[in-house]
RNA sequence: GAUCUCGUAGCUCAGUCGGUAGAGCACUUGACUUUUAAUCAAGGAGUCAUGGGUUCGAGUCCCAUCGAGAUCACCA
């Protein structure tokens, strides 16, 4: 406590109590339970288990070859008494090793060892608790059962656990017992869901991974990666809902921002040739497994190509980000029960040819009440204000969506429902826009941008008699972005993809709280 | 936001018809100098999410609140 104060013990549990009373006697003996040197680690766990090595003499005795004197440091997350020896599990950065220690090494030990108080049997056994970190040092070896262990002959003390860990036990076929998996204990304390679930940690690792080798293609494809402001006094570039919040010196309502898109479009008026922005967005909305308030995006642009242009890149993309990512360096990818191929090319499929495939229907000949008539019959939810693009969306995710499992192109959108993109080159009331659907879900949407300023200035007005009529999620007028656009924007294509739904996508997740380290919860009571 | 399910020891979970709160691991004490879900013996550990109600008596039945999960609605 930074004011020196003891915190109350009178609600502790009994293990707390007994770990707070180990802190003291090792007070006592004089050793440092959280000491502030530095503790010199020469390996890792998991290189000494791959690559340990040995040799059997003649007379049948082993010769060791490597590893004769290592120092690891992690914590203790399994003890195992032998009398007058003790085997413990190490669990570093890298993965666990045994350790094997002997009362007759500890005898004489320099650390803090005395005949009433003796490190073995004393500090070791009794003092050192599963969950502390400690520094070892000493000699890799190989138990008679085969096992890689250390053989330990200095051990100290370098944090305390004062709280006993959930103990997760992996019998000899693998079958985990007494798995941590309360998913509210696991979120809010994702700290401890790290240190006993290894698969946990592997998903994030593999998060890491993922966004690593998005920023490689795109440096390579030689866009510049930038930085835009997160507070925006207008929030634009989607359709959804901010979070509004005020600056004191300026006096003035700001918005976190939904989206970086009309941001980016100004720095290609400015003349970069390729951009790119991997950040955080926020939108004020509900909360479900594929929805958390802040999210992360991946949005690129690049002057002087098309939509068609965004398709070849994305499979070049994707089929990276499989390689990287699957187990064997492949281009698929196990996902429930489907096997997902990442190679290119992806399927391309008009948006009414999607929808003629899988019902039937013509809705490029159908007019509005046939629609209507159809999403009527079919149960699918429809109301009065919805006019026919809405229609033609409402079926595609109600009749569509669910069967484009491998990776699908869905080109050529009504206008309507794409307030920045540009029109169609030739096919009247369409604009050139794909979304990517992978194993039945949006995984990202992009467009040849619109740069014609007057059109851009129609479409603004639209969006505003849309939020006159009660639309919360329209887009506000951004007079700046269409001065921007008057000095001149070159031709673009641009694309964004929600990089927690594509982590979730290559590590298998379902619920986007298990590819965000710290996903947003209500708050603890006590 | 709506509906359903759940909340019992540090962790994972039992708890029958409403009748003194249970197990395994973890913890404590003891035995064991190559064990490994170590084993063996003994023991301790609980505001049954919180607050009300019904009842002679509530972990259990009812109501409210808090938290979580699932489904739906909205969205990426």
């Amino acid at each position: 406590m930074a004011n020196g104060q003891q915190p109350s013990t009178h609600n502790m549990t009994e293990q707390e109590l007994l770990r707070r009373e180990s802190l003291q006697k090792l007070r006592e003996l004089g050793i440092e339970p959280y000491p502030a040197e530095m503790f010199e680690v020469t390996h890792h766990a998991a290189d000494i288990v791959a690559n340990y090595q040995e040799e059997i003499l003649e007379d049948g005795s082993k010769n060791r070859l490597n590893y004769q004197t290592v120092a690891l440091a992690g914590r203790i997350m399994a003890a195992r008494e032998a009398g007058k020896a003790m085997f413990m599990n190490l669990q570093d950065a890298s993965g666990r090793i045994q350790l094997y220690l002997r009362r007759d090494d500890f005898v004489a030990s320099p650390d803090g060892a005395t005949p009433e108080a003796p490190m073995f049997d004393m500090v070791i056994k009794k003092l050192l608790d599963l969950g502390d970190y400690v520094g070892v040092s000493g000699f890799a070896f190989k138990t008679k059962t085969g096992e890689v262990t250390i053989h330990v002959q200095q051990l100290k003390f370098l944090s305390k656990s004062l709280r006993p860990l959930p103990i997760v036990k992996r019998d000899a076929e693998g079958n985990i017992h007494d798995a941590f998996t309360d998913p509210e204990q696991r979120y809010r304390m994702r700290y401890v869901d790290l240190t006993v679930n290894p698969e946990v940690r592997a998903t994030f690792v593999k998060r890491t991974r993922l966004i690593k080798t998005i920023r490689a293609f795109l440096d390579e494809l030689g866009l510049l990666e930038v930085e835009t402001p997160i507070l925006q006094p207008i929030h634009g570039g989607a359709a959804a809902r901010p979070f509004k919040t005020h600056h004191n010196a300026l006096d003035m309502p700001l918005y976190l921002r939904i989206a970086n898109e009309l941001y980016l479009k100004r720095l290609i008026v400015g003349g970069f040739d390729g951009v790119y922005e991997l950040g955080k967005m926020f939108r004020n909305e509900g909360m479900d497994r594929t929805h958390n308030p802040e999210f992360s995006m991946l949005e690129f642009y690049v002057a002087y190509k098309d939509y068609f242009w965004l398709m070849d890149v994305t499979e070049r993309m994707f089929e990276r980000i499989a390689r990287a990512l699957s187990d064997d360096g492949g281009t698929k990818i196990q996902s429930g029960a489907h096997v997902l191929e990442f190679a290119g090319p992806y399927r391309r499929l008009t948006m009414f040819d999607a929808i003629q495939e899988y019902t039937g229907l013509n809705v490029e000949t159908a007019d509005e009440s046939a629609l209507r008539n159809y999403c009527r019959q079919q149960g699918i939810e429809i109301d009065k204000t919805m006019g026919k693009a809405k229609l033609i969306d409402e079926i595609f995710g109600e009749k569509v969506e669910k069967h484009l499992i491998q990776p699908t192109f869905l080109i050529d959108y009504p206008v309507e429902m794409s307030p920045l993109t540009k029109k169609h080159r030739s096919k009247p009331g369409l604009v050139e826009r794909f979304e990517l659907f992978v194993n039945g879900k949006e995984v990202g949407n992009a467009y040849s941008e619109l740069n014609d300023p007057l059109d851009q200035r129609e479409r603004f007005e639209e969006q505003l008699n849309l939020a006159a009529r009660g639309d919360e999620e329209a887009m506000a007028m951004d007079e700046d972005f269409l001065r921007a656009l008057e000095y001149g924007m070159p031709p673009t294509a641009g694309i964004g993809f929600g990089i927690d739904r594509l982590a979730m996508l290559f590590t298998g997740q379902s619920s986007i709280q298990e590819v965000l380290f710290f996903p947003q919860m209500r708050p603890e009571t006590h």
